[in-house]
DNA sequence: TTCAATGCAAATCCTTTGCATCGTA
DNA sequence: TACGATGCAAAGGATTTGCATTGAA
């Protein structure tokens, strides 16, 4: 889950917008909401249906817009997901904790761990090179466990690629 | 540096190409030249304007074609390198050490340290969550070395981006 | 009142696709 | 020879932009 339900906290998306000196329209606060309490990774096309079926006064451009400005302040995060939904990009509010994507290139399931080593390694990153991260973007693509198990049931019936 | 040099050698981009049964055409040869030998990383249009001077007889198309292949195949990877260069994908050819790639937000300068804690941690992935990482995508934005000093030159001039 | 934010629609950019032709295996 | 690969051109999808209007501060 991006970021469970932040509602009106002064850590909200909307409060954080605002200590930017966004100006706050009925528009961004319907797109701060949905962004605050998704509990799935949207994209654009996904927040603009949200934001529609809530409000229809809100415009396409704006929805692109909004998203381009919370990424370019850093308070939401852009991922691609592995491209295994296409060329969309999918958002998240910017978490407190870090935490990495596994996208399973089969079923297209996307876990999200967090902890420890991902902490850890951000900060190496730094000691070890002197680069400074802000935003970490760590995708695996893989196998899910379900889909391990799937895979070996059917394992004789369909070899993927073979060396032809 | 991507995968400086790899040549004729039998494990050269073609060669694994060859390996996997696609059929070996003069723009298939010249592209994985490019790949195999490039000093950067390159998107589709630069990979074109770069087969074009070489030879003219190749298509756009048969650019994105063949490297949609070579991807699909897991004998390139697709970057996006944190979008500092608007929504091009980057290509490399597959290394065989896992490496990270760090994006300066500021400058576009890309380091790729590789090593041993990345090489773990792909392990550890496994150990902990059960999912079995493929491919890994691991980008990181901030700000190299060469940028903080300028940074801390005109420190007082401009705050961009609060160490989150 | 002022200037940022929005709606609207056209434009752009990147990438894909259908189909006839070409060329490797 | 056969079937995969290519060229070509048109389509497609996501995202951006110019301009007039609206509305938050």
């Amino acid at each position: 889950m991006p970021s469970p339900h932040a509602n009106a906290r002064s850590d909200s998306l909307l409060e954080r917008m605002r200590a930017r000196g966004l100006r706050v329209t009925a528009q961004r606060r319907l797109l701060a909401e949905l962004l605050d309490t998704a509990a799935e990774h949207l994209d654009a096309d996904r927040v603009y249906e949200l934001a529609r079926g809530k409000d229809h006064r809100i415009h396409r451009a704006t929805v692109y817009r909004t998203l381009n400005t919370l990424k370019r302040l850093g308070l939401i995060d852009e991922l691609d997901l592995m491209h295994v939904a296409g060329e969309r990009h999918f958002y998240e509010v910017r978490p407190s904790v870090f935490h990495i994507h596994l996208v399973c290139m089969r079923c297209g399931a996307v876990e999200e761990p967090s902890g420890g080593i991902w902490t850890e390694m951000r900060r190496r990153v730094h000691d070890e090179t002197g680069f400074q991260p802000e935003v970490v973007r760590l995708e695996m693509g893989g196998t899910c466990v379900a889909c391990q198990a799937k895979r070996a049931e059917s394992t004789r019936t369909d070899e993927a690629t073979p060396p032809a």
